[in-house]
DNA sequence: GCAGATTCGCTGTAGTCGGCAACAAATCGA
DNA sequence: TCGATTTGTTGCCGACTACAGCGAATCTGC
């Protein structure tokens, strides 16, 4: 996250940046608080705050009414008018939120498409930032643009490899939106976003070393964050665990020949033991927990037993300090937490279960546009002042 | 590695840091190509480098006769007068090796003895030590010692929790070779330092995302480099691939029910079919490639099958740049590495596969002691001038 | 209600560090 | 032998944080 400053002047850069992500990522904090946390000099604080201010990039509020002795300490918070636009394109929608510095999310949008292309999304997003412009977010500054994408995206130069829900493929959504609306773009895989917004402000907050899952209909999508960074392997790629070969110990368990991890725990599998048409997580969920047909109850368990597989093996290669699940595999396991995280610790070598924590997802359906959005405010929190 | 500098002398030290190691882990190089490769200014290399030599921890030769106009610029190389201790403690020995600067093993011992205690060990390495200093190193300057433990080793305080094959359980070897030898200590897993070793000195050179898959006699190790980094996860455990759930396709294929990976890639079970007794890697690499008999030649596909699946598994989900493939596991590759390669490929991603690179290990037998003796390294290449 | 204690913001000074420019040194080519 | 080129060396400058001293704001005890 940090580069290292190599040069007197990037000092001040690297402190800067210090200060504004420790306010964006942990909350509005007092002066005296970040002078702490930080290590740095009261007097250095001062000055770096002032000019985070001076830019508009942070505000100071009247201090809190602490029981405390001595002078109160202003509280420094992120400014609600510096916002990055996240987007995500989805088969049936294309879904757009405002997000502040600080997390918060400012408006919301979700505008009904059938399976749009680049130029499609293009055209919506450019529609809506324009109408926010004019209206909700109205002398706000727009950070950049942070694009989550349900599939592979390549890292270097954000082109979309392959999506195949959406059918894209070789696509460059970056250049087609940094010409419409002039604004820096930044693109990246869904799972891999949600994993960072869950990190920052959801489930896995402060933990260093999360492993991130999530199951929707297309698919199990990953996140890997190890040493608090964002996995992307050499191309960007990391973190595809739906297509690994999945361990299944029990023959019998096997529904697809051949077949990977997500061909096996899958949601529409899930749905039709149900009896369900087309239900939505919260329906499943009902579904699952409230008097399940023996069908329904065979297959949860079949789906968890494979699961929790590839979860135990994902702590003896990981040693993760948690695990946080979302979608449908927060419902397999919330059917019974207790016994769903016991047999992934059974799995998994006594000491590299000692330090795992697992959890289900925290942020609601906010999480990718603020993962998203939070990408694009990476180049604005590594060097405040450009 | 390199900690961001907060404080103007903070610079100082990560720039110092920054030479060193460049010097340490890429060769000696000019001054003029130190300030290409830094970015910092030819009067501020020119200082660090005399702080450095003053320091006695690299040293000036002179130029390279290269038939280049201009002042020929003098050559900086890690000082071979700076060493660090390397110990590997095995079942039926404790190997000991002296790592100059740069990466040079200059002195090798190998002392036999049954599954030794911890005593046993701190005892001999204590005299082989002391014989050195009088000897061998005398007048050199010994920074630390590094001591790879086949077993996990928790990061935090370096406390061997569980060590098989050596029937170590937490035992700390730390605390003993202080007292002993009044050197700084520092304990790792095995595979883990040979992934270092591998990563700074030898096959994956430079690559930034690394997998690291060692087979020895008792079974599967792991390291993972992401982003250039050694991943320890929470408790620095990570990377015990051969305790993973292995993903078996075929139900023929499964030797041990419910076993796991090292249960069904296994050496003992290829140096049987191979019909020999405790050979060593070149007798059992020779009997795999010379006219080997059915049982063999199914054996060996048996285990490619199931170890190629798990490499793929591997790649979906980190994306790695190179995979290293040490032991009897680079002798099943190097069956036909090409079907091999193409295998893993197969099963990964095409987008994932695209930038993989699979290898044998390129350092041999003082990998373990080269990747000890540079965790050793780690505090004075992070503040060189203490 | 007042005085002392405590915490913290503010200001001016000091020390450290890398960049820069000018000069000197060393090599090559003509 | 001279000019061109590259690089080490030196002194100066600008940038940055730490520090100390002072004042401001709050709490506690009497």
């Amino acid at each position: 996250m940090n580069e290292r400053a190599t040069t007197v002047e990037g000092v001040r850069r690297t402190n800067l940046a210090e200060v504004l992500r420790l306010v964006h990522h942990s909350g509005p904090r007092s002066r005296a608080v970040i002078t702490g946390e930080t290590g740095l000099n009261r007097s250095t604080v001062s000055d770096l705050v002032g000019r985070l201010v001076q830019a508009g990039l942070v505000e100071e509020h009247e201090p809190d009414p602490t029981r405390r002795v001595g002078r109160p300490s202003p509280v420094v918070a992120p400014s609600p008018g510096v916002v990055a636009i996240g987007v995500n394109p989805e088969i049936d929608a294309v879904e757009i939120g405002a997000v502040a510095l600080g997390g918060s999310v400012r408006e919301r949008v979700r505008v009904p498409v059938e399976q749009p292309d680049v130029a499609t999304v293009v055209e919506i997003v450019a529609g809506v930032v324009a109408g926010w412009r004019g209206g909700a977010l109205a002398g706000c500054r727009i950070e950049g643009i942070g694009v989550a994408v349900p599939g592979l995206v390549r890292a270097s130069d954000g082109v979309v490899r392959f999506a195949p829900h959406l059918q894209w493929r070789d696509a460059d959504i970056a250049g087609p939106l940094v010409t419409a609306l002039g604004i820096d773009v930044v693109v990246g895989n869904d799972a891999s976003l949600g994993a960072r917004a869950e990190r920052l402000f959801g489930a896995a907050r402060e933990h260093e070393d999360v492993v991130y899952l999530n199951g929707g209909a297309s698919g199990i999508g990953g996140g890997l964050i190890l040493h608090g960074q964002l996995i992307g392997g050499v191309g960007g790629y990391a973190g595809e665990w739906g297509q690994t070969a999945a361990s299944v110990a029990d023959a019998a368990d096997r529904r697809a020949d051949g077949g990977v991890l997500e061909d096996e725990v899958n949601r529409a599998r899930l749905v039709q033991a149900a009896g369900l048409v087309a239900p939505d997580d919260t329906e499943l969920r009902a579904a699952v927990a409230e008097s399940p047909s023996e069908a329904l109850t065979a297959e949860t368990a079949r789906q968890r037993r494979i699961l929790t597989a590839t979860l135990g093996n994902a702590v003896n290669v990981l040693n993760p300090a948690m695990i946080v699940l979302g979608g449908f595999l927060a419902i397999l396991r919330d059917l019974d937490p207790q016994a769903f995280d016991g047999e992934v610790r059974r799995r998994a070598l006594a000491a590299s279960a000692e330090g795992l924590e697992i959890s289900a997802a925290a942020l609601g359906a906010d999480r990718l546009l603020i993962g998203a959005a939070d990408a694009a405010f990476e180049r604005l929190l590594a060097d405040p002042l450009s």
